[in-house]
DNA sequence: TTGTACGCGTTATCAG
DNA sequence: CTGATAACGCGTACAA
């Protein structure tokens, strides 16, 4: 088992100062030829690389990111983790995720200890408890010591810091206005409690397009779903009780159960029911019928945070103050789920 | 913008010695309850947190664990980091996640960037290209110097470390049995090709089911599939040539493409074909009629993985040369696929 | 009871 | 051309 090789016991094995070994390592013009020889060869035999916590507490950067996301099994989530990761890696950046699991005390913990020195930035996806308790002292904080923050999805709009969205409100539209110009005059909506911030902006979404078309808001044609306990069973009772043309459902899970629902009812999607969902994922690719969705643009997403945080951490310390907000175009996949 | 407090900060502040703040915080006997009291209330007041990368450095730990996993857009990968996750951050460990997106190169930059301080070990599942190649000389260097690996999943049995896998051949005859006490004569195989390591003892497990049950082995019911660019035409061309009255696939994936392949043939499951795969995902709960699956478990993967790791991690030196190699049941669940 | 000195591994600056 | 020294932030043995 041989230990790690350091620019100490470099410089001891071959009687010369540590800093001469480093000023040969990294070609310095004050060294002469032959010792640079001899110590790179040394180097490179025992396979020598600089420790990167050493540099880390020199350079006060650790080339590392902080990902803090609600839930990671989860298409989205990887996808925009995906997303991160490639750009990351690109600019010489490592990435370390943390989950919250939705609590907002493990969010509160993650962030503290990763900005202890162990990131350089945050990029994230708040908790929904977060969302509900509207404390925001860590990230208030985080952000105040000087550490960037990049928030995606579900985010904080009170919070000063670089964010990325996809327009929802325009994407709800979208897919509703895809519905009634196929004909659909009775569309109902399968979405989340309005604390939930995208599930929110997707219903507005709802509500402003049939508004638009002149078409009647009616209650008894929207479910409001608290928790992804049971939601199928009160999909299927919710179903029961109301007869639509059309379903607009805010992630793909309530579409999937909806046209199972359906189908135990002896109603067939897309013939006697069109449905359209939120969020392009595994289930809506192989699915059978094949889900048309709203594609969330999670890569696109993920890379885009990771681009606005690496900039601001390579920006000069003055440049810092400017926030922006991305807002990403939402795009429609057709597939078999209406016609 | 309040710049992070250090000790030497704090030290400055109220006059004392650096020594006497890191004391009084750490509540030494050795300094008096009047200093102590002051200088704790400072600290609290300033939100003081020690920096993880001097203490790392210092103490020549990091506290985090390092995985690499060829894909995180993928249930089962991300399933096994939350395992990790739960455990890791229970006993006081970050998670520091890199995808090698099956590339060998990316694989070894992986670890050798992490090994250089940034992580206490690893936990991994190998890149399709590294057992390929048969290239082992990054893992064999991180563990020889001493930083310890646990593989899962697709691992490498000449390398020597800890692993943890799940039994992949009891499985697939657990599987293939199932369908054979279910009355199947014609058993179809999908699988990969054979230098994917789970992909051959699967294969096997179903060779060694049909042999020990007296069953013909007909090559034709057999499928290896390369890669999974266009893994679904090749299956409704290899199903329209095969006639079959059961079909085991390796991963969910394979079997839900072969489900509406046979539909588009006018066969149904699992009426005229039942359907049992291996891989227990989104797909399998939600897909219409959902599957029959062999659980490859996740969730305890994970869990398993970051126990032993931690587990050598915090076990003095001379005991860490022992290896085990945990092997997981499998469970069968039983769903809408066969009959 | 408090402070000094040292070391973790690296680099930059300055002296020889 | 080479080497000594300080600094990044922390903890601790030892000295005062």
């Amino acid at each position: 088992m041989n230990k790690k090789v350091t620019l100490k016991s470099i410089a001891k094995e071959l009687d010369v100062s540590i800093s001469t070994v480093s000023k040969a390592l990294k070609d310095s013009p004050e060294i002469s030829k032959d010792t640079k020889q001899k110590i790179k060869a040394f180097a490179k035999f025992y396979n020598y690389k600089p420790n990167n916590i050493a540099l880390s507490l020199k350079n006060r950067k650790t080339k590392t990111l902080g990902i803090i996301i609600p839930e990671i099994v989860h298409h989205f989530f990887t996808t925009v983790i995906k997303g991160i990761e490639q750009v990351a890696n690109d600019e010489g950046y490592n990435v370390i995720v943390c989950l919250s699991n939705n609590s907002f005390d493990k969010e509160v913990i993650n962030m503290e200890i990763l900005a202890n020195g162990s990131t350089d930035g945050f990029i994230m996806s708040v908790a929904k408890e977060t969302q509900q308790k509207k404390d925001y002292h860590h990230l208030v904080e985080t952000i105040n010591q000087g550490m960037p923050v990049v928030m995606f999805d579900r985010m904080i709009p009170e919070i000063n810091c670089d964010k990325v969205i996809i327009d929802d409100k325009k994407g709800a539209r979208q897919a509703v206005q895809f519905l009634i110009d196929k004909g659909a005059k009775k569309v109902a909506l399968l979405t989340t409690v309005d604390y939930v911030s995208v599930g929110k902006l997707r219903t507005t979404g709802y509500l402003e397009c049939l508004e638009s078309n002149d078409l009647p808001i009616d209650e008894s044609l929207i479910l409001k779903i608290e928790d992804m306990d049971h939601y199928a069973e009160k999909i299927e009772e919710f179903l029961k009780q109301t007869s639509c043309d059309s379903i607009f459902a805010v992630n793909e899970h309530f579409a999937v159960e909806a046209i199972r629902a359906l189908r135990t009812q002896g109603k067939s999607v897309p013939e006697d029911v069109s449905v359209i969902a939120f969020t392009d994922g595994e289930l809506s690719k192989h699915f059978i019928p094949s889900l048309t969705t709203i594609n969330q643009k999670g890569l696109e997403m993920g890379a885009t945070a990771a681009k606005l945080l690496i900039d601001k951490l390579e920006r000069p310390e003055d440049e810092k103050e400017l926030y922006q907000t991305v807002i990403l175009e939402t795009s429609l996949i057709e597939r078999e789920s209406t016609k």
